[in-house]
DNA sequence: TAGAGTGATGACAGCAACTGACATCAACCG
DNA sequence: CGGTTGATGTCAGTTGCTGTCATCACTCTA
């Protein structure tokens, strides 16, 4: 049995997402937060390099399973195919743990500071998958403007999923927006 | 005269570039840039809700120039296309101040509460533009997807008019990344 | 098994971002 | 001419975040 309770970093995520879902992020101190944890100010900054970060710890397991699927792909597969592939599997995974999704979203949205860390680490998914894009030879601008496309599909989905009465399967949502973006792009000019 | 030198506003802004040129912007204190300004701290806030902000006084405009060419959109043209040529006006305008905007994006590149800060406000003239599509009828899933679209194209060209050594135009640049995107789009599994 | 690490945590001091409350005073207005 | 207004200053306080050093159960090694 170790000196102190096991999974401090656990702990204080836990407790961050039920301090802020109970008065807000603003209103709750980082001191409050470790304190519930039973930890102190200093420890939470070790873990976490600032407040915010304590709710996006699973954005490094997102951006490992869409790189590993992505580098995983068939050599001569078609790159859009794969990022939105990807996606799929990304959501699968949010899919089997809604609740906390939920729950973690509704802070998040209700907070500004929280909604540009979010787009942020969706930046940063992007920028993985456009490196595992050019890994495969694919070129630098069509790298980023597929992995930006695949993010603006997953995020138009993962609005549906979070906010539909009727609760669909998220990967069908991935799909449904992919499709929806190949109609749009397909009406455009035509040279 | 006034009681106080004009455009306190600007000289913030002013100062808080060459600041953050000269020495980075972690290492630049609110309250040197106030002084710089001839101004206080205090006074700093009052104009900008944060540190960062003061690099970001200029998307307001851009907003209103991406929103406003939607808007005057004619009524039965492809939203796409509307989108794409808004943002071709969008980079026109960037281009007549590109040594302004080349030392801010430099300071930008180098910080990462700073890009944060620029994601998030590209974020922001999403949202504006997908709420313009939506008053055009675009469905809302549609409309999510084209303003991103549009984003990720406006980025990749934007990327390609900083970095490139050959200086094109970047409204062409726009074109060029729109065309990129059609072709990978196509490209991509057919039904 | 003694004694030297080791690693997670605590204690404490301090900086800088940001805020609220109130004071100031030139310019303007009736 | 006196009152109001609006931009700015002053000051005190909270909190996010960091550097530094101490602590001490556990572990490894001689």
């Amino acid at each position: 049995m170790g000196r102190w309770e096991p999974d401090s970093r656990g702990r204080l995520e836990t407790a961050a997402l039920a301090l802020f879902g109970e008065r807000g992020f603003e209103n709750t101190t980082v001191v409050e937060i470790a304190a519930r944890a039973g930890l102190t100010e200093r420890t939470f900054f070790r873990y976490f390099a600032d407040k915010r970060e304590v709710l996006f710890g699973g954005a490094g397991a997102l951006r490992e399973l869409l790189v590993g699927t992505v580098d995983g792909a068939p050599e001569n597969a078609d790159p859009l195919d794969v990022v939105v592939a990807a996606f799929e599997a990304a959501a699968a995974m949010l899919q089997e743990r809604r609740e906390f999704a939920l729950r973690r979203q509704a802070v998040i949205a209700a907070n500004t500071e929280l909604r540009e860390r979010e787009v942020i680490k969706l930046a940063l998914l992007a920028a993985a998958v456009a490196d595992a894009l050019r890994r495969r030879g694919v070129s630098e601008t069509a790298a980023s403007l597929i992995a930006d496309t695949g993010i603006a599909i997953f995020s138009a989905a993962f609005a549906a999923w979070i906010n539909e009465t009727e609760h669909r399967e998220f990967p069908l949502l991935i799909r449904e927006s992919f499709d929806e973006l190949r109609a749009v792009t397909a009406g455009a000019t035509r040279p």
